[in-house]
RNA sequence: GGCUAGGUAGCUCAGCUGGUUAGAGCGUGGCACUCAUAAUGCCGAGGUCGUGGGUUCGAGUCCCACCCUAGCCA
C-alpha cells in the first residue's frame, strides 16, 4: 500500500538569488522526495514564491518597478535555478496568488471565528516622510545599553543588546533618513497560547529531532506570546478582509503557500485538497526547513492550521546552515555562492553529491570546503562508480556487447542487494552521509572483485572468454545496484546510466533482479572530473554590493554618514599623537592578527577625497579594505605591492561597502609629515603572519 | 547577555545507553597492476578526542567551569 506523501521545503524570499544555502535544503528535500518515488510511494512536492512584505516593497521601489514586475522577474530566476539544480517539484506557485489570497483569508476568518484572534493598539516607528510604518529593521540608530552608532533597530551588532526601537538613541528611518515619529495603530494579534496543549501533544507525536525538541522545550518554558500578524498600509501583500487598510504580515500567509501551492496542484491534476490538508488526513506532511525558521514552523504553523480546522504537519526536518570553507557565507568574502554563479561554471550533480555525503538528520551546520569537494566528486564519483561501469564495458562491448546469463559470483550480488535496502532505510531516515558511505563501500569492493579476477589477464587466452564475459557481467551488474542507490541523488547520471545498461532504473526493486542476456548500448562517460581552476572561480571577491550604491536612502543618509566620518577622524588624530601608550603584554599584542597582503586592485572611491578602495590577497583569500591613505599614493602604483594589514579587525560599515581591516602606515602627528606605508622585505608572501 | 547545537588525524566526518591497542574516506609515503577518465589494488605513517578540573576500577563518551564557532531570542 503506497504511503501519500506531501512534501514542501522552505518558500524562496523573491528579494534575491538562491545561493548555495538554498541549494542545500532543495537537494536534501528533492533527494528524499526522489527516494520515495522510488520506493513506489506516491509523493507529492510542492513550493511556491514568496512574494510579501516591506523588503519587496521597498526593493521594487527603489528599482523603479511595481511589486509585481519584481515578483515576477525573480521567480523567474529561481525556476530557471531549480530547474537546473535538477529539483523535481510536481507543483511550485507564488504566495501573489488567487489560491494563497482566497485560503489566507479563509484560515484567518475560521481562527478569528474560533476566538483565536485579538486586536490592540500597537506603537510603532513611523516616517512621515515615506508615509510608513518602519519595521525594527529599517530604523537605525545609536545603541541604548552600549553607545554602539547605526544599529538595527532591534538588537545591537555589537553587544548584542535586544530592544525595541524605541529605546534608540537619535534613531532614524533607513527609508527616507528622516526620525521617524511613533504612532500607534491596532494590530491583530494570533494568540498562540490558546494552544499550548495541542502542541505539547503534537510534539509527543510528530517526532521531531533532539535539538528541535529541546529548543521547543525552552520556548514552551518561555512563554507562548501573542503574534502580531497585521501590518498597515502601505504594505505588499494580502488585505485583511474585516480590516481595510491592514494587511497579513508576511509569514502569516507565507506557510500557507504551502497548501495554496497544492490547491493550484490539484487543479491541474484533479487531486483531492481535502484528503491531504483537512483535520485527520491520512497522508504524511513534511516541511524541510532551515534551523532559522523553526519558530515559525513548530509553534506558529501547526498552531494555524489546527485553529482552521486543517491537519497538522507529521513532522517538520530541520537542517543547520551551510558555510564555506568553514566560515559564514559572506558577500564581502566573496563566499556568497549563488545558484546561478555556481551552476555557470559547474553541473549540478557533483554539488547534490557532495551535499548528499554530508547531510544527515541533525540540525548542525554543513560546511562546504571547496578542496574536499573536488577530492570527493573526482574520488567517489568518476574514480570509484563510474570507473566499475567503465573497466568493464570495453570487454563486454569486445565480447559482441550483451551481458552473460548467469552471474560469476550471485553471493556478492546478493551482498549488494541486501545492502540496498539498509541504504534505503537510511535515505527514509535522511542519514543520506551514512547512505553515501555504504555506496561507496561497495564501490570499492566492486573494484576489487574486479581486481581480484583480472579480466585483462583472462582476455589474454581466447579459451577463457566466457570467463572474461562472467566476470564483467558481475562487475555491470553490481554497478548497477549502486547506480540504482544514487538515483535519487545524481538524476542525470541515472538516466544516462539507464541508457546504456538498457534497463529502468525508477524502481528500487528492480535493483534486486539482476541484468543479464541483455545487449548494452555503447559506453559514454557517465561523468567527468571537476577542474579545480573551475571550482576556484566559485570564490570571488568582494566588490561593492550594487544596491548599496543605488538605493536612494543610501543617497540621503549622505549627511548621517558624514557625521559618523567626523567622529571617526577625532578618533584617528587622537590616535595619531606620538605620545606613548600605556604598557600591554604580549596576550594583548597577539590578539592582533596581522599579515602580509598583496594589493592586488586599488581605485579612488568616488564621493571621498581620502579613501582608497583597495582589494587585499591574503593567503587564499581577498578582503576589501578603505583606507584613508588617497592623499600620499596614486592607486595604480599600489597594485601588486605588499603591505602589512590587521586581518582580525572586526569588518566596518562604511558609506561605499564594508572595510575588512586595515593597511599599516607610518604618519607623524599632522598631516603635513606625510604618510608612509609598511612593507616587508622581499620574499615575504601574501598571507604571512607578522608577529 | 540568555538558550540551542557543535569543537575527534593535514582536510571532511563516524564513534549507540562510559569498557580491550580511538575508526572511515580524501590527502600523504612505499609497492603492484595497466582493463578503466594518471583510473584501480595492496601495505604504511598521521590523533595526549577544544582547555582545566571532577565522578568512576575505567571517560572522546557522565558532571562543573572556561575558550572558540554557528543559529535563535518570536
Amino acid at each position: 500500500m503506497p504511503r501519500k506523501i506531501l512534501v514542501t521545503h522552505a518558500l524562496p524570499y523573491a528579494n534575491g538569488q538562491l545561493h548555495l544555502g538554498h541549494v542545500l535544503e532543495s537537494v536534501q528535500t528533492d533527494i528524499w522526495v526522489r527516494f520515495q518515488r522510488m520506493r513506489g510511494n506516491d509523493c507529492l512536492f510542492v513550493c511556491a514564491e514568496d512574494t510579501h512584505g516591506t523588503p519587496i516593497m521597498i526593493r521594487a521601489q527603489s528599482q523603479g518597478q511595481t511589486p509585481e514586475q519584481l515578483i515576477a522577474a525573480v521567480a523567474k530566476e529561481h525556476r530557471q535555478d531549480y530547474d537546473d539544480l535538477l529539483i523535481s517539484f510536481d507543483h511550485f506557485h507564488s504566495t501573489h496568488s488567487a489560491e494563497s489570497t482566497a485560503l489566507s483569508r479563509e484560515m484567518y476568518q475560521r481562527l478569528r471565528d474560533a476566538g483565536h484572534i485579538a486586536r490592540r493598539s500597537v506603537r510603532q516607528a513611523y516616517d512621515e516622510q515615506a508615509k510608513m510604518f518602519l519595521p525594527d529593521r529599517y530604523v537605525r540608530g545609536t545603541c541604548p545599553r552600549c553607545k554602539s552608532a547605526d544599529q538595527y533597530g532591534d538588537s545591537c551588532e555589537v553587544c548584542g543588546a535586544t530592544y525595541s526601537p524605541a529605546d534608540l538613541i537619535e534613531p532614524r528611518s533607513t527609508v527616507s533618513n528622516t526620525t521617524p515619529v511613533w504612532r500607534e495603530s491596532d494590530h491583530l494579534f494570533f494568540q498562540l497560547g490558546h494552544f499550548e496543549g495541542m502542541l505539547r501533544e503534537w510534539l509527543s507525536t510528530s517526532r521531531l529531532q533532539e535539538g528541535v525538541r529541546a529548543k521547543l522545550e525552552e520556548w514552551f518554558a518561555a512563554g507562548l506570546q501573542d503574534w502580531d500578524i497585521s501590518r498597515d498600509a502601505p504594505y505588499f501583500g494580502i488585505e485583511v478582509p474585516d480590516a481595510p487598510g491592514k494587511y497579513f504580515y508576511v509569514w502569516f500567509d507565507a506557510p500557507i503557500g504551502y497548501p495554496a501551492s497544492f490547491k493550484a496542484l490539484c487543479a491541474l491534476r484533479g487531486l483531492d485538497f481535502d484528503a491531504y490538508w483537512k483535520a485527520g488526513s491520512d497522508a504524511e506532511l513534511y516541511h524541510f526547513i532551515g534551523k532559522d525558521i523553526s519558530y515559525f514552523h513548530t509553534l506558529f504553523w501547526p498552531a494555524v492550521l489546527h485553529g482552521s480546522g486543517m491537519r497538522r504537519p507529521t513532522s517538520v526536518f530541520v537542517h543547520g546552515f551551510l558555510t564555506i570553507n568553514g566560515q559564514k557565507m559572506s558577500k564581502s568574502r566573496g563566499t556568497f555562492i549563488t545558484a546561478r554563479h555556481y551552476l555557470e561554471r559547474l553541473p549540478a550533480e557533483p554539488l547534490r553529491y557532495y551535499f548528499a555525503a554530508k547531510l544527515s538528520d541533525g540540525i548542525e551546520d554543513i560546511d562546504f570546503n571547496l578542496d574536499d569537494f573536488t577530492a570527493r566528486t573526482n574520488s567517489d564519483l568518476v574514480g570509484k562508480l563510474v570507473n566499475i561501469a567503465s573497466r568493464c564495458a570495453g570487454f563486454i562491448q569486445r565480447a559482441g556487447g550483451t551481458l552473460g546469463t548467469t552471474l560469476a559470483e550471485p553471493a556478492l550480488q546478493a551482498e549488494f542487494v541486501a545492502a540496498s535496502e539498509q541504504i534505503a532505510a537510511l535515505y527514509e531516515a535522511r542519514h543520506y552521509s551514512q547512505a553515501m558511505r555504504e555506496i561507496m563501500l561497495l564501490a570499492d569492493r566492486a573494484n576489487q572483485y574486479v581486481d581480484q579476477h583480472k579480466p585483462w589477464v583472462l582476455a589474454k587466452d581466447p579459451a577463457r572468454a566466457a570467463e572474461v564475459l562472467a566476470v564483467c557481467t558481475q562487475g555491470i551488474n553490481l554497478f548497477r545496484v549502486l547506480m540504482g542507490c544514487l538515483a535519487p541523488v545524481l538524476p542525470a547520471m541515472t538516466q544516462a546510466a539507464t541508457k546504456f545498461l538498457n534497463t529502468d532504473l525508477s524502481r528500487w526493486e528492480a535493483l534486486s533482479k539482476p541484468l543479464l542476456g541483455t545487449p548494452l548500448n555503447a559506453y559514454e562517460p557517465l561523468a567527468t572530473r571537476l577542474d579545480p581552476a573551475r571550482v576556484a572561480e566559485l570564490i570571488v571577491p568582494a566588490s561593492v554590493p550594487a544596491d548599496a550604491a543605488s538605493k536612494p536612502a543610501q543617497v540621503a543618509a549622505a549627511s548621517g554618514a558624514a557625521a559618523a566620518t567626523k567622529k571617526s577622524a577625532t578618533q584617528t588624530a587622537k590616535s595619531k599623537s606620538t605620545e606613548p601608550l600605556a604598557q600591554i603584554d604580549i596576550a594583548d599584542f597577539q590578539k592582533i592578527d596581522l599579515r602580509v597582503a598583496k594589493v592586488v586592485a586599488a581605485e579612488a572611491v568616488e564621493g571621498s577625497d581620502k579613501l582608497l578602495r583597495l582589494t587585499l590577497q591574503l593567503g587564499d583569500e581577498q578582503r576589501q579594505v578603505f583606507s584613508g591613505i588617497r592623499v600620499a599614493y596614486q592607486p595604480e602604483a599600489l597594485v601588486g605591492r605588499m603591505v602589512l594589514m590587521v586581518a582580525n579587525l572586526a569588518p566596518r560599515k562604511m558609506r561605499f561597502g564594508v572595510s575588512e581591516g586595515m593597511v599599516l602606515a607610518a604618519s607623524g602627528s599632522d598631516d603635513s609629515s606625510g604618510l608612509f606605508l609598511l612593507s616587508p622585505d622581499t620574499g615575504a608572501v601574501a598571507g604571512m603572519k607578522v608577529s
